[in-house]
DNA sequence: GATATGACTGGTATTACTATACCGGCAAGT
DNA sequence: ACTTGCCGGTATAGTAATACCAGTCATATC
């Protein structure tokens, strides 16, 4: 085989990662969002509802740092380990 | 355009990554190591010479587990604010 | 010294997916 | 009605992830 198909696990873990990303979002606007991390709109768009499952590494760190999210977190919810925000710091 | 290919400091930034994974390895077995990671050993070998610049999230997440290498440093070498190991304990 | 073993390397090929963009539609607010 | 923000569908270039190969460079083993 050339490349595995995503599993099924692997997409429920973009889903929680986007849940994640969109709550950490609040209210501020989603294409200041995505600029401010250096990604385009219609992309962090798909991530947040989990149409793009497994972006890439730095995309999410840029992301993390954009929302101000520990990036424990974001690997902790994407593990599906979703420890809360306290036990992290 | 459609997706801009990787700018010059992304593929630095996959470089400073593959090499701390690589160091992080020390003596370990390749193949061991993917496995442990849930991914194959082409791969691996592919991210720690920088020939896969910008793997995706879970990738990264999952060799840091296999390797115990806090995902804070991961993100800091990513991003080029190479902090040493002590600072981010 | 030839030969084998073991781990790495660059090259090439293939498929699935990311990242981007544009569209029409839908709901809530002004 | 008009704006604002989100949504799903579609399209496409570039990349990730996988696999196989031949070549290198040690370190053994004969």
């Amino acid at each position: 085989m050339v490349r595995h198909p995503l599993t099924p696990e692997q997409i429920e873990a973009g889903r929680r990662l986007g849940a994640l990303l969109r709550h950490a979002r609040a209210g501020r606007d989603l294409a200041d969002v995505a600029q401010a991390a250096g990604i385009s709109p219609e992309t962090l768009r798909k991530i947040e509802t989990g149409r793009l499952p497994s972006p890439g590494f730095g995309t999410i760190i840029c992301l993390g740092e954009a929302l101000n999210l520990p990036v424990q977190e974001l690997a902790a919810t994407w593990r599906g380990s979703d420890l809360p925000l306290e036990a992290v710091r």
